[in-house]
RNA sequence: GGGAGCUUAGCUCAGCUGGGAGAGCAUCUGCCUUACAAGCAGGGGGUCACAGGUUCGAGCCCUGUAGUUCCCACCA
């Protein structure tokens, strides 16, 4: 042999080749002007921030068994890849990595800023190619794209364009999440609230020139100097007097009115609010209504501006505890009441969020909303599972318009001149010389770049060259047919796609979103870097193989819930794919020198051919239809028993005692052994690529791309449905005689004589090498009718046989005797049971005919074989 | 405050439109039976969270309760 077929299964040997084998055939191609079907996805871009983590190998994993499937169906497939340029995760990665040079982004400044972001790229995206490679995607690495390359910012660019034609982006000052870290404004979504415990600081604000004072609550009296009036509820007796006066604000003695406003929740604190629109929504809403100024309190650094007064340079922090210092000293601090209340943190660097009043630029989703809310509602875009469409729903329903400027560097740059002669913003595609207002050259282009989820929303269609839509690529693959993804990027990415995609190519992206949960650690725990429980899927690669660690994935994923990865799953994984070589080792090996095709001749059949057959039928059918609907863990989980049990356990062992019983100079069959190994590899080839196909290599062709091979088809010439039942009571009848075997662990080397007796004589009869073989008997007599009673003998009542079995002096009459009165009496119950159910008129009448017939057939089946325990008995 | 998921064997989880509960791991027993000890044969182990309801029939559908996880909103 030429070839080694090792014993044990090692994925290092042969992975890697196998992706260079296919890389080499161009499988992974979509093809233009194809007559086939189209099935096209886009691979959510991973950040080029760091290494792909496990959440992404399960993300990709599915995506590329659906794509294996597809193409092997024979649809026109293509997969397209990429890596997003993450703006601000990156950003921070870069000025961590400065940092560590003693350097800030600001000192290097920004071009050589965007010269080291781009190596940062070209690193990281290489390196994440490599694992993607690794995990054995099969995307077409020919329409690998960036979200930052030249291509796409064209793209970015119209999207932007179209908007502000339409008048759907605007530049206004409004209040939005600031974070202090990362020195940029962020989006609502991007902040993350969590409980944290505060304290509620009773403050009074006296009135001017009286004695009286306004009691305050306020979980941050560092914000006082910004406070323009305090508000009561319009309702609220308690203050009905106060309305119209004027109180001061503590320390800086500021003079702001008490106004009312239907916000104030009587109910809280005091009923009297400190309103500060420069720092908090609500406050800047009330603001709005009472015309009220806009105080900002607060410097980019986030310390204390002028505004402060003798406060002024403080961080926020120490200006809280200051203040509240300053106040008790004042006695104007009533009193502090422990809380627990939600704070915003950033989503990237979880720091706190200030809400500050800020000039940004907004996409106003009033118009947008409605067509994405409609595609998901009249089915056009459909969630799997569709509980995600509330989710969906819910969120569109209630979005505020989108802040999409940010104060970073490493974007996409806004197409906005500002003059500085007479003000215009000038929003134009190209630079523009002078402005369109006024004439002045004098412009200043808008430093701000773009929200990186405004660029990932164009993913579906950009990557086909979008806003060329006589692209060839384009005109065949999109709309896109699945986008797979996690749950928690839902309102970050798949609300923002569904959207833009409507607006821009008036097409839904994708018509299935597939939802996957979050991949946990054993004990549950979300797997993350700051915890540093997470497990490093090229790690598992390295030391279990690809197919191990997906066909792990593929078999722990469920309909949207999260899946705890645990190293135990990992191997049984592992042991299936070990399993897989090794009975194609053992085919292998029997077939030495033996043309590996196959072809089968129905008149050659063995019952045990058919049964295996009419097996393999079933899964075809039924995986099948599983990965059609997105069941991967079910159709996992039927692969895997089919090839353990019905193909290893117990066809490859009847095929081994079929050779050992073969007459001299007899030709083995193989037909239906290849043709069973042939099946078996492409079905499970979707989800373990690597194996199938090194598997695939070694038997039918060195240079057959299993990929391109047709999906089994259940062929109905090999439907044996009654053959197949026959032999599952060979089965059984060998399962007891083994069952038998070790309860009374009698050892091997003591064959049974046995005499089974059986109104299906010659079914049972036929397989007579097998059931000696494999239920290690030394003789077997077959009887249709047993009418003197045997002594002497173990006796097992089956509905169609007894298996009477004969051994000196290791049966107990007496307690065989009691075990089978046992049996009896539990045979009697339950016929009362079925025979209660079945004069039941209204069961009768109302259930489905199949099921009453069922339910007397399994009465029938009980009945004989109550009768044979009477008989072995001798009670009849 | 609103919404969603989960609760099934010791553990991790399946169980598709209702028709008498399964897998992997763990455990126990016996086996190196030459494809595989990453294995083979066999066993034990479950009031399907609880309470009602619909139904001839409920792990599955409906209502409620409890525990648990998560998402959204947010009152200073």
């Amino acid at each position: 042999m030429k070839e080694e077929f090792k014993t044990k299964y090692n994925p290092k040997e042969f992975e890697e080749k196998v992706y260079e084998k296919w890389l080499k055939s161009c499988c992974f191609k979509g093809e233009l002007k194809s007559l086939k079907e189209k099935f096209s996805m886009v691979m959510p871009p991973p950040n080029i921030t760091g290494k792909l983590h496990m959440g992404h190998a399960l993300d990709e994993v599915l995506q590329d068994i659906l794509i294996r499937f597809k193409k092997m169906k024979g649809f026109n497939v293509l997969w397209a890849p990429g890596v997003d340029h993450a703006s601000i995760a990156t950003e921070a990665k870069i000025v961590e990595q400065l940092k560590k040079e003693g350097l800030t982004k600001e000192e290097i400044g920004k071009k050589e800023f965007l010269k080291r972001a781009m190596e940062w790229k070209e690193n990281y995206e290489e390196n994440i190619v490599n694992q993607l490679k690794k995990l054995g995607v099969g995307c077409d690495w020919f329409k690998k794209r960036f979200t930052m390359d030249d291509e796409y910012g064209k793209a970015v660019l119209e999207f932007f364009l179209r908007l502000y034609k339409d008048g759907l982006i605007y530049r206004g000052e409004r209040i939005i999440n600031w974070c202090y870290c990362c020195k940029t404004s962020i989006s609502d979504v991007e902040v993350k609230y969590e409980e944290e415990k505060g304290k509620l600081y009773y403050v009074k604000y006296y009135l001017k020139d009286e004695k009286n004072f306004i009691l305050i609550a306020t979980t941050r009296p560092e914000t006082i100097f910004a406070d323009v009036a305090v508000a009561v509820n319009p309702c609220d007796e308690r203050f009905k007097n106060f309305v119209g006066k004027t109180v001061l604000v503590p320390i800086i003695n500021k003079k702001i009115p008490i106004i009312k406003d239907s916000y104030v929740d009587m109910e809280f604190g005091t009923g009297a609010v400190k309103i500060t629109p420069g720092h908090d929504v609500n406050d800047f809403e009330v603001g709005k209504r009472h015309n009220l100024k806009i105080i900002n309190l607060f410097d980019e650094n986030a310390r204390l501006n002028s505004v402060a007064g003798e406060f002024e340079g403080l961080g926020l922090k120490e200006a809280r505890k200051k203040v509240v210092l300053k106040l008790k000293e004042l006695g104007l601090l009533l009193k502090e009441e422990e809380i627990t209340h939600n704070v915003g943190h950033c989503h990237r660097c979880s720091k706190t969020i200030e809400p500050i009043f800020s000039m940004q630029w907004f996409v106003n989703m009033e118009k947008l909303k409605e067509p994405a809310l409609n595609a998901v509602r009249n089915g056009e875009i459909k969630f799997v599972p569709k509980r995600f469409e509330k989710i969906y729903f819910n969120w569109m329903e209630n979005v505020k318009d989108w802040c999409i400027s940010r104060q970073l560097w490493w974007g996409h740059g806004i197409p906005a001149y500002y003059c500085l002669e007479c003000g215009h913003i000038n929003v134009k595609r190209e630079e523009p010389q002078n402005c369109e207002k006024c004439g002045s050259s004098n412009l200043k282009k808008e430093e701000d770049t773009l929200d990186t989820w405004f660029s990932s929303a164009l993913w579906p269609y950009a990557v086909f060259n979008w806003p060329n839509e006589e692209d060839e690529y384009y005109k065949t693959f999109y709309p896109t047919n699945v986008l797979v993804t996690g749950y928690d990027i839902i309102f970050f990415w798949v609300a923002r796609m569904i959207f833009s995609g409507l607006y821009n190519t008036k097409k839904v992206p994708f018509k299935t979103v597939l939802i996957h949960g979050l991949v946990r650690d054993e004990n549950g725990v979300k797997m993350s870097k700051s915890l540093g429980n997470g497990i490093d899927p090229i790690e598992v690669i390295e030391n279990y193989g690809a197919d191990a660690l997906r066909f792990t994935l593929a078999n722990g994923v469920n309909a949207g819930n999260d899946l705890r990865y645990s190293e135990k799953k990992l191997i049984a994984g592992r042991n299936f794919a070990n399993k897989l070589w090794n009975a194609a080792r053992f085919i292998f090996m029997q077939t030495l020198g033996e043309e590996k095709s196959f072809s089968l001749k129905i008149k050659e059949l063995n019952v045990e051919d058919m049964w295996v057959l009419n097996e393999l039928n079933k899964l075809i059918k039924e995986v099948t239809k599983n990965i059609e609907e997105f069941e991967i863990s079910v159709a996992t989980d039927k692969l895997y028993f089919f090839v353990w049990d019905v193909f290893c356990d117990w066809y490859i062992e009847i095929f081994k005692i079929r050779l050992k019983f073969k007459e001299e100079g007899e030709k083995v069959n193989f037909n239906v052994i290849l043709y069973v190994l042939n099946c078996v590899l492409k079905l499970l080839h979707p989800f373990m690529p690597f194996i199938t196909q090194e598997l695939y290599f070694k038997f039918f062709g060195k240079e057959e791309i299993i990929l391109n091979g047709n999906w089994p088809e259940a062929k109905e010439e090999l439907n044996f449905k009654e053959e197949a039942k026959a032999f599952e009571n060979v089965i059984l009848i060998i399962k007891q005689l083994r069952n038998f075997r070790a309860e009374q662990n009698i050892p091997k080397k003591n064959k049974f004589n046995v005499l089974i007796e059986t109104k299906n004589l010659e079914e049972i009869k036929r397989c007579e090498e097998l059931i000696l073989e494999l239920g290690v008997c030394e003789k077997i007599e077959f009887k249709e009718k047993q009418n003197e009673e045997i002594a002497n003998c173990k006796r097992i009542v089956l509905n169609f046989a007894v298996i009477y079995i004969f051994l000196e002096g290791l049966v107990d009459k007496e307690k065989e005797k009691e075990k089978l009165l046992k049996e009896k009496e539990y045979l009697k119950k339950e016929i009362a049971l079925f025979e209660k159910k079945l004069s039941n008129e209204n069961f009768l009448n109302k259930a489905p005919k199949e099921v009453v017939n069922k339910e007397k057939e399994k009465l029938e089946l009980k009945k004989e074989k109550l009768e044979k325990i009477n008989v072995s008995l001798g009670l009849n």
